[in-house]
DNA sequence: GTCATAAGTTCCAAAACAAAACGTAGGGGC
DNA sequence: GCCCCTACGTTTTGTTTTGGAACTTATGAC
């Protein structure tokens, strides 16, 4: 089964994963939850390539989870806020901030 | 950044990412808590290749998610069920659900 | 004019994935 | 005894996605 034909499953659960369900999606969305906008918060951060960020954006915004927003006329600049949509997926992110502090201790020093 | 990487991230969400934040993992995990158990279960209900399915419920195991166990003793058959820990994804799992039911609308019919 | 910033895009090799066949260890019918 | 069935996987082959790094475009600062 393709990922896209996930957006039709008769499950919510396979129907939301259709969207959010990959490696970097939901990384962009905990960026996003603490107050980052910027493409170039969301590379550092979250230690994605510039081409998977770049795509990753441009869905969010076509399933209107994100919103993209220009802040600056000259030069144009772009950054993504949160739409609704995206803010009612935040109480997921929650259980897996617990459950990562519970079930996941780091082991060595992370780098970022 | 690797996905194995992940897992010593400063985040706990990243950390829970590198365990559950793929694909097909939490259609796993959403199957388990349909109460089913069983490999044939899984491969005919989510869709995905035996390959992948063999894979992430090995990995499932490892991270102590859920655990395989016998339950035929001739001939040998082995089963997967839901630790605690695994359990405790499960409202997770429902905000997505919710999510899913609001959000995202089946726009023609399914074929599962 | 030259350098810096910010949001992307392009290119190529490496890794992951999909689909389907195959393996294995028994059970049941005849 | 022989053949097909069930159930949990593994192997193989070709396609798709990803990772990493360089490049582009538009503008402001010096």
């Amino acid at each position: 089964m393709k990922w896209s034909e996930l957006s039709d499953n008769w499950c919510p659960v396979a129907r939301t994963l259709s969207v959010v369900g990959d490696r970097w999606t939901l990384l962009i969305l905990r960026d996003c939850y603490l107050g980052k906008s910027k493409f170039e918060e969301f590379a550092a951060s979250s230690g994605m390539t510039r081409h998977i960020l770049a795509e990753r954006l441009k869905r969010l915004v076509e399933e209107g989870v994100l919103e993209r927003r220009l802040y600056s006329e000259a030069p144009k600049r772009y950054d993504y806020v949160l739409t609704e949509k995206g803010e009612e997926l935040r109480p997921a992110l929650r259980v897996m901030k617990d459950w990562g502090k519970k079930h996941m201790p780091v082991r060595r020093e992370a780098k970022t």
